[in-house]
RNA sequence: UGGGGAGUCGCCAAGUUGGUCAAGGCACCGGAUUUUGAUUCCGGCAUUCGAAGGUUCGAAUCCUUCUUCCCCAGCCA
């Protein structure tokens, strides 16, 4: 497939992961396992059948807010790997602080990772999971810490835990509580289980050692007291265990083979296995055990993905909602305009690696051009419109106010059928295609003018796009001076699609909408949220870098096909971007556009 | 100053056990096509791999020292 003399064919992307992943499939080291799809103990798994799935990967977010862009790379990493070796990805809700956690956000995070194009559904069996359903066991996974002298109650607050957890160049000092019996503590963690302490009174720390040069390491607390509501357990629990616990569990119960998640985590990685090692070696659970491997997150200049802070735009209303098409939310992205394929194609793009990186948000809007470019429908959109008159037109067509002109939806796929619109003797054109003293290297519309030299310089041709090539002959203005009507003839014979078509060559081609054909639109110019690359840097407040310009609407002219679009549609507006039919705005009638991403331009002005 | 990571072209990123490999993508710069100054198409783009030493016939890949950046002291995830 990929011989040393095709050129065609790309190198194919290789990362540290894929690495990892065909060493172990080539060793076998998770060959063999069993396990049927339901996530159980070590007793339950032994009976199981070999597992089907090559590779166990898993998405595992905890649902206390919406997904953004950042969520898209681990989600594409995640689901993509298990598809490309031939395993299954779980999607996983790490719903272990119910003080946080919604539903909405369990819904809405779903409905994200569906719309990414992926699903959890593989072999007939779901593989949606909630850490919630692990409860029971992580209780019991607990109590074996307990007796097997591996945890212990601590009465300490967490002011004092603090104080005795030491720094990070010194060693921390044992809990008074530290030695007590393994009865002790397993009477008191049923209690704080039968709800006889307040928050905060208790908790249960895992014994390890207290002059750990790792933190994670000196007596990590694994359980603790939380009288609140779960938004799927309800009030079954009143103690949750904490992430560093429960979440080597889950990916054990689950037979997770490849654990992956960000750098952050790395100093996490020796209490996983200290705990998984532990509870296998107690029979809890099966081997061979999951291992954690992190990757560097992804970065984005010019957005800014703290919740906290999303959230002050929502609140204080520098943004409409969570989707407003600003936003770097999945739904926000959504709204903009973005495509799954986009993302993906961003993600494929950047790759993979552990070293912290910062890329380009023009990398992200590169993608989206690249994969609407072959499938976005064309059409013509006036966005600041000037009245053109075409001053002739009576000469070549007498009375009749409309000259059919016939478009290919797109350059490149004529099996995308065609649009049809008419030329009328006066027309929209943008503002900016016309120049009354032409920049340098301009090709648009300019009149007539004296040179240099004194000699008249005649008025520029141009070509309405799809219809005939004019010359421009002159404006008209108001009482200010403003510019209020370009004039211009029509060149007899050079209609596009005729014979003469060609017969004038120009430069400049203007898209154009019929005065009296034209739909008037809202159109949501959006632009970057934020001015700098990385917004609130240093000490200063993130929204001071906040773009004022961000979103821009006007009303525009476009070509009464779109009067027929649906909500989501996208299309390339010709020299413009590409755009979207809002997704909660528009309808027929009332067509609402966003702007997705402007086409690249090279015309340095 | 403890521990854990990372430093390869403007931005990403391959480079597994040292030997014509410094891949590829994005960006950028040329040039060709083009009724979107878009797209497409050709061509160009690191004697050098954070720095300095060392080992070797040979090092981005091994050793030493130095240096920069990131993460960790929640009963968050």
């Amino acid at each position: 497939m990929n011989t040393p003399n095709d050129k065609s064919a790309p190198a194919p992307a290789t990362n540290f992961l894929k690495n990892i992943i065909e060493g172990d499939i080539e060793r076998g080291t998770y060959a063999g396992r069993h396990f049927d799809g339901t996530p159980g103990d070590a007793a339950s798994q032994a009976n199981a059948p070999v597992d089907v799935a090559a590779i166990r990967t898993r998405f595992p977010p905890e649902p206390n807010g919406y997904l953004h862009i950042g969520h898209a790379k681990s989600i594409w990493l995640n689901f993509g790997l298990a598809r490309d070796y031939g395993g299954i990805c779980h999607m996983r809700f790490d719903d272990t602080n119910p003080e946080k956690e919604e539903q909405e956000y369990v819904d809405s995070i779903l409905d994200a990772v569906q719309w990414l194009g992926y699903t959890w559904n593989a072999n007939g069996k779901s593989h949606l999971f909630h850490a919630s359903d692990y409860f029971d066991f992580m209780y019991r996974a607990a109590e074996y810490l307990i007796t097997a002298g591996l945890a212990y109650v601590d009465e300490q607050n967490a002011e004092q835990m603090r104080a005795n957890r030491g720094t990070l160049t010194e060693a921390g000092k044992d809990s008074p509580w530290r030695n007590r019996p393994a009865e002790e503590s397993l009477r008191l963690f049923a209690e704080m289980r039968d709800g006889k302490h307040p928050d905060g009174s208790l908790v249960l720390r895992a014994k390890i050692d207290m002059a750990s040069p790792n933190i994670n390491l000196r007596d990590p607390a694994i359980y603790r007291i939380r009288h609140a509501e779960h938004h799927r357990a309800g009030d079954k629990w009143c103690v949750y265990p904490m992430y560093t616990f429960a979440h080597p569990i889950e990916d054990a119960l689950e037979r997770i083979t490849h654990s992956i998640c960000t750098l952050e985590f790395e100093d996490q990685r020796p209490f996983y296995d200290w705990l998984l090692a532990r509870l296998a070696e107690g029979g809890l659970l099966a081997r061979p055990l999951p291992h954690q491997y992190e990757f560097s997150r992804l970065n984005l200049t010019y957005i800014m993905t703290s919740k906290r802070k999303l959230k002050q735009l929502v609140d204080d209303a520098h943004v409409t909602g969570w989707d407003d098409p600003r936003m770097p939310t999945i739904v926000g992205l959504r709204r903009r305009g973005y495509t799954p394929e986009a993302l993906q194609l961003m993600c494929e793009r950047t790759g993979v690696s552990k070293s912290d990186s910062w890329i380009d948000y023009s990398i992200l809007e590169g993608a989206l051009r690249d994969d609407l470019e072959g499938k976005a429908a064309r059409a013509m959109v006036v966005l600041d419109p000037l009245r053109l008159k075409l001053t002739n037109w009576n000469e070549l067509f007498g009375a009749d106010p409309s000259e059919p002109c016939s478009a290919p939806a797109h350059p490149h796929h004529p099996e995308m059928g065609t649009r049809t619109f008419n030329l009328t003797p006066e027309v929209w054109i943008e503002r900016e295609d016309f120049a009354e003293v032409p920049p340098k290297g301009y090709h648009r519309l300019s009149p007539p003018r004296a040179g240099a030299d004194g000699a008249e310089i005649a008025g520029s041709m141009a070509r309405l796009k799809y219809g005939y090539v004019i010359r421009c002959t002159g404006c008209e203005k108001d009482a200010d001076g403003k510019v209020t009507a370009v004039l211009a003839e029509i060149v007899p014979d050079t209609k596009s699609g005729t014979p003469g078509a060609d017969s004038v060559k120009v430069k400049g081609v203007i898209t154009w909408v019929s005065v009296t054909e034209g739909v008037a639109a809202e159109v949501r110019l959006y632009d970057r949220l934020f001015t700098v690359p990385h917004p609130g840097a240093g000490e200063h407040d993130f929204l001071l870098d906040l773009n004022p310009n961000s979103k821009r609407v006007v009303t525009a002219w476009v070509e009464p096909g779109l009067a027929q679009a649906a909500a989501d549609d996208k299309f390339q507006f010709e020299r413009h971007g590409y755009f979207v039919a809002d997704r909660k705005d528009h309808a027929p009638g009332k067509p609402v556009f966003n702007r997705t991403v402007t086409l690249r331009d090279t015309w340095q002005k």
